[in-house]
DNA sequence: CGAGTGACCATATTGTATTTTTAGTCAGTT
DNA sequence: AACTGACTAAAAATACAATATGGTCACTCG
């Protein structure tokens, strides 16, 4: 009941421009490439989307729907809190090297400052954050973790995993990412207090 | 046997650098008007100061000792590693609204990236950086911490602390220093899983 | 002398006029 | 009626003149 059309342009539409703004960023996308990659005229892309930021906000729509899902299929329910976290960092990490896309916006962020891609990594960030507030405060009801500030510590978390996993090597040998799974697990479930 | 000079042309250049800096940012600082502000010839600045990097490199340095000794006189050895960290954060955060400088600084980082900028506020970062991993260090001997990589520790409490107090509150409500220092004593000291 | 100066120079930056590109529209085609 | 691409107004890139700035050095004067 939905595949009756020969063709779905809508869907031709997404799929080129999700190809586009991985390969070229976001400003460097122009609705007429749009259409050249989806082989569908330009005004046709407006019949879906009324603007480029509204095709930009599917994509990136998508791309959070897919973490979603990852994180949700890494989780494993028996398992306790800082082991799943560490799994999912482990995934996220390998998710942001794979996508193209995520690599193309960071790098438009950092060098351009494109206001659009700033509020794709925004997004994404926000859809993480929510994901991982989400666990925390499982965690806590089920006992696992203290009576923290989920949003708080959700927010920690993801800091302290961008700063392990994308600042460190800045400066220093980068961490592989058993060590920074390692790291993580142990200062949060521990802290550095002597035993 | 060193004020003999009835002025010190070299002083009154770094006292006008300072404010000039900290008034326009490095950018907008030009070296006549430095020279204008010490009252002094534009050539005789390069007598003491090879290039405009290098009078800022001086000013910067003033800034990381001025940050030393700030620290230095902050921690108590009496008292345990975690309320004298409570204590240096607390210090580091108010000398860092105060200062002018610093403030002009990051939003020079921030709205033009000016490369000289961002290299006097990495400086900083490195020297509170240091004096951090000190402190972790001492505090391993002690005994007071767990036997944890210094460098990578007071990496991580230093990004943390940053993000505390100046990236959440772009997203929430913003936090007290007393929230701060509590969460961060906190979560670093006995970490969040369940007692 | 020799510490100090400011006119001077080459280069970098900024402002501006001009051209090119692009998001979005819509009359027309199939 | 779904689709198209020539078209337009606005934005961005480019070219270039005008200005501003870091750094030098012949000269001053105490």
């Amino acid at each position: 009941m939905e595949q009756k059309k020969p063709v779905d342009r809508r869907l031709q539409i997404v799929e080129a421009a999700a190809k586009s703004f991985a390969m070229f960023g976001y400003k460097a996308t122009t609705m007429e490439l749009v259409s050249k990659i989806a082989a569908v005229g330009k005004g046709t892309i407006y019949t879906f989307f009324a603007t480029k930021e509204d095709l930009f906000s599917e994509i990136i729509g998508h791309l959070c729907a897919e973490l979603r899902v990852l994180a949700e299929r890494v989780i494993d329910r028996e398992r306790n809190f800082f082991d799943n976290l560490a799994s999912v960092l482990h995934e996220l990490l390998l998710f942001r090297e794979k996508h193209e896309l995520i690599v193309k916006l960071s790098q438009e962020v950092r060098d351009i400052g494109t206001p659009m891609a700033k509020d794709g990594i925004a997004k994404m960030e926000t859809a993480i954050h929510g994901f991982i507030q989400n666990e925390v405060e499982l965690a806590v009801k089920k006992g696992e973790l203290r009576a923290i500030d989920p949003a708080l510590t959700a927010f920690i978390m993801l800091r302290m995993y961008v700063a392990l996993s994308a600042e460190w090597n800045k400066h220093r040998e980068p961490l592989t990412r058993e060590q920074i799974a390692a790291y993580f697990t142990s200062l949060l479930r521990d802290g550095i207090a002597a035993g």
